[in-house]
DNA sequence: CGGCAAGTTGAACCGCCTCAATGACGGTGG
DNA sequence: CCACCGTCATTGAGGCGGTTCAACTTGCCG
């Protein structure tokens, strides 16, 4: 079912009635599947579309003039793509899939459609928007206060989290179809140097990044490097299921 | 008025009604005068209450458990602050005033009552919260990709724009209640380098911060430096009144 | 087999940090 | 009224974290 994933999260904020599940799924929406690479979203190009993706890995991230890339965030299972950009007059980032995805696709007219009818689902709908916000804002602190050795040990905690938040992964491990490019451009550095971070943290036996599969050996030292506390994620108790 | 600035803000999403206007209206929001450093907003306490800003300069900042700041926005008269806390179990960050302010203060009931009965203002509020969001992304871009000189060109240039936006603020000038301290932990620099940088901007003769006061004096070297592109505070072309 | 994407490593450099000292201003109490 | 103190700004010196450039490896796919 393409929705469970979105229903899951919306439920997350206040359990949708019966009535609102069964509207949700008169919605109908068209399910694609999309190559690794290619672009949803499109920085400065108008949008009707906006997604959720149903398997895979995308990111949303906004180019510079100099050609230079800034990852705003990953994007897993789950997820919301492209809300932002139907809102605002014209798109202020892009995104695209890192590996092969699965997406639905919705209308701008069908999210105004809920504002009209389902106010419930409409404010589930601000609290995911406050959610994604609150781990944008996340990654905004990891990057203006954080060492390069903390901020990578923070990205790949709260991957750990997100991922299995969906049931995706186990206690500690999980697939990971980022490129050292990709964390280098969402971690605010060089590719050299986050290799040399990534080869600091499997030397000292506390992570290894590799073959598309992150595998922590040394949850307490992790979570301790990153100073990290999962309350921005917005579960109760911040508890795993 | 109290209400003028967000009435103005919502309205530049989609024109409000005069129906709409007068709900508003009967909100009748509590209106607060507040010392600086007041904190209103605190990282993990719930809340129940969020802010419109009518005058002053505020923040929202996280704080690490190693005791340093990151300030994640500041906020200009017209500026929505504390939703997020209100939607989040527990808020993912504080806000504080930088110089006294005033505000109006909402309930999360009555924001519950407008997602009921008003969806077209709920809508606005959804794109109100963007539009926030959209700036949050340009800092994260900003800590991640930009030079100390480009960012703090970046951020001044910002707040030009905003504060014209609103009506503050000459075509070259603004009163800033700002330190440079704040500065250092809004651009994640040291308060010494924050410094430097604005020495060079003013031997430069870009610009001038100094007693509470921006001047610029070249305008086009300025945006120049910092790649300014006003896209994302999603005005009709990016243009001023 | 050739070519490209992704990862790895070394060497040299520099942007920004930390530590430390000092200056300027305004508010407060003796 | 002035001495004192806290806040904010300024400047120098030295050091480190991360960048850039460049070379080389490895694995995959056509």
């Amino acid at each position: 079912m393409p929705l469970t994933a979105m229903i899951t999260k919306l439920s997350s904020f206040t359990p949708c009635s019966d009535a609102e599940i069964s509207y949700l799924k008169t919605l109908n929406p068209r399910l694609l599947d999309v190559d690794r690479h290619v672009t949803l979203v499109n920085q400065g190009v108008q949008q009707e579309k906006a997604f959720v993706l149903t398997s895979g890995w995308s990111c949303c991230y906004k180019l510079l003039e100099n050609g230079r890339r800034q990852i705003v965030d990953f994007l897993v299972p789950g997820d919301f793509m492209g809300i932002r950009p139907l809102l605002l007059l014209t798109p202020d980032h892009s995104v695209s899939t890192i590996s092969p995805c699965r997406i639905c696709e919705f209308s701008w007219k069908q999210i105004r459609e809920i504002y009209e009818e389902q106010p419930r689902i409409a404010l589930a709908f601000l609290w995911a928007m406050a959610r994604d916000e609150a781990i944008i804002v996340e990654h905004l602190v990891n990057l203006g206060r954080r060492t390069a050795l903390q901020r990578t040990a923070h990205l790949m905690t709260e991957l750990l989290y997100r991922l299995q938040l969906v049931g995706l992964g186990k206690d500690d491990t999980f697939e990971c179809a980022l490129t050292q490019d990709d964390l280098a451009d969402a971690l605010g550095l060089s590719n050299v140097h986050i290799n040399r971070v990534l080869r600091t943290l499997r030397e000292r036996n506390i992570l290894t990044f590799q073959d598309r599969r992150v595998v922590i050996h040394d949850r307490i030292r992790l979570a301790d490097l990153a100073g990290f506390d999962p309350g921005y994620l917005d579960q109760p108790q911040g508890e795993l299921p």
